[in-house]
DNA sequence: TCTGGGGTCCTAGGACCC
DNA sequence: TCTGGGGTCCTAGGACCC
């Protein structure tokens, strides 16, 4: 059996762990740049739809008493590693799958006692964090993700866990469930199916294998499978990632080379550190650079740069992004995002020399001493000289402390 | 003035090999 | 009129996820 637990709202939770008093109240979160809401309470859903742009919401924040924040990532990023690692103490088999969802095994528990178990986890991760959760488990992880809407629609019937085990709930739980609502089941596909009077998930299901085969390809067939209940997606062994990305929309528009330049250099940096995190390398880097996509006069340019050699230093991915930026940047547009992404990446282990290099790759031990340094004394304490000095902020007025993650911003108790 | 930021997998088609 | 039968690798684009 698969387990599949889910935080509820995720982003808004982390806000009332430490601000009890929001429990109950409308809450959205938004993106960087508080651009958009990118997370809602279930209070505030019925007021904002998802992706809402904040500025043009702040009449209905202000009518319905929603609280606004902006997105605080160190306090969310270490909730969830707290999340996922009491999950871990019950399962000895998880897959984190994103920032607020893992799948588990439960091959250890028996079956009649699967739903107590899961209701140990959900409080367990409750009392313990603080974060509420749902948790839908059945014989095939896509069913196990219907099982999760299906805990957390009738939350008063199920305390948020479900369990699917038998044939007749199987597809009781499918003909409930909206097809354009199935995991892996998105805006294209659903649209086609409903064309096809295909509406809901157990609908899909009936198809024959062929017209799915050779309508949704290999993804949609093995999907159908799994949902009939036989496992066919199965547990993903966590994996370097296959490229990395670093981008930025600016608060404001800039209009100069050697800002952009900045930004691009610190992205660059970012994504070599990411690489050197995963002990990989790249083999080249793709840049870009783009105005408002809402502006009248737009520019969207971007370029493939292929380097000589594999590397993760620094140095040379950022003097190749800037090489990049250099035959992309026009003088009289009001550009608005820029990015890095490094591709074709390679283990370290496998770094393939070439004759005019060293018998070690460029810049290691370098590159080893200042992520050390940064490590112990702060992110971005040694920086390159094509960054500055000062720290670039974004647009975060509705900021919350990051409570758990620097000392100096831990709460305080008040004690008379 | 204001509109995130990441990822994955699959397929078709072109270019090449024998 | 007719013109085989395999392969591989790469890229762009489309679909999906959070």
């Amino acid at each position: 059996m698969y387990g599949i637990l889910d935080c509820n709202s995720f982003y808004a939770s982390c806000e009332r762990v430490f601000k009890p008093h929001l429990i109950d109240k409308p809450i959205v979160v938004l993106s960087n740049n508080d651009g958009c809401v990118i997370a809602r309470s279930e209070e505030a859903k019925d007021f904002v739809p998802m992706g809402a742009e904040a500025f043009k919401y702040e009449n209905v924040f202000k009518e319905n008493a929603i609280h606004v924040f902006s997105s605080n990532y160190s306090l969310y990023g270490d909730l969830s590693t707290r999340v996922m690692s009491i999950l871990s103490k019950f399962s000895p088999d998880i897959e984190i799958y994103s920032i607020d969802e893992a799948f588990f095994k439960l091959d250890h528990v028996k079956e009649d006692e699967i739903a107590d178990y899961i209701l140990i986890i959900k409080n367990t991760i409750e009392k313990w964090v603080g974060i509420p959760v749902s948790i839908g488990v059945a014989p095939t992880k896509s069913l196990s993700k219907v099982a999760n809407k299906i805990a957390k629609k009738y939350f008063e019937k199920t305390h948020g866990i479900y369990v699917i085990t038998n044939e007749e709930q199987r597809v009781k739980a499918l003909k409930w469930t909206k097809v354009e609502n199935v995991w892996g089941i998105g805006r294209r596909i659903s649209k086609q199916l409903k064309l096809q009077q295909i509406y809901s998930a157990y609908n899909f299901t009936m198809l024959s294998d062929d017209y799915v085969r050779k309508k949704f390809s290999v993804v949609g067939l093995r999907l159908k499978q799994d949902l009939l209940g036989e496992p066919i997606i199965g547990f993903e062994a966590v994996k370097n990632k296959q490229h990395i990305a670093t981008t930025r929309t600016f608060e404001k528009s800039l209009k100069e080379y050697e800002p952009i330049k900045e930004r691009l250099a610190t992205f660059a940096n970012a994504c070599a550190e990411k690489l050197r995190i995963q002990h990989s390398e790249c083999m080249c880097l793709y840049v870009f650079l783009k105005t408002s996509s809402y502006s009248k006069v737009q520019r969207n340019v971007g370029v493939v740069i292929h380097l000589p050699y594999a590397t993760n230093s620094s140095f040379i991915i950022c003097k190749y992004a800037v090489k990049g930026l250099n035959q992309l940047f026009l003088k009289g547009y009001n550009y608005k995002k820029t990015g890095v992404i490094v591709m074709g990446l390679k283990p370290e282990s496998q770094h393939q020399f070439s004759i005019f290099e060293d018998e070690k790759p460029k810049h290691k031990v370098l590159m080893n001493v200042i992520d050390g340094f940064n490590l112990k004394c702060g992110t971005s304490k040694i920086k390159i000289a094509n960054q500055d000095f000062k720290t670039w902020k974004m647009k975060q007025d509705y900021l919350s402390p990051r409570y758990t993650t620097a000392i100096d911003e831990i709460i305080e108790i008040k004690c008379n």
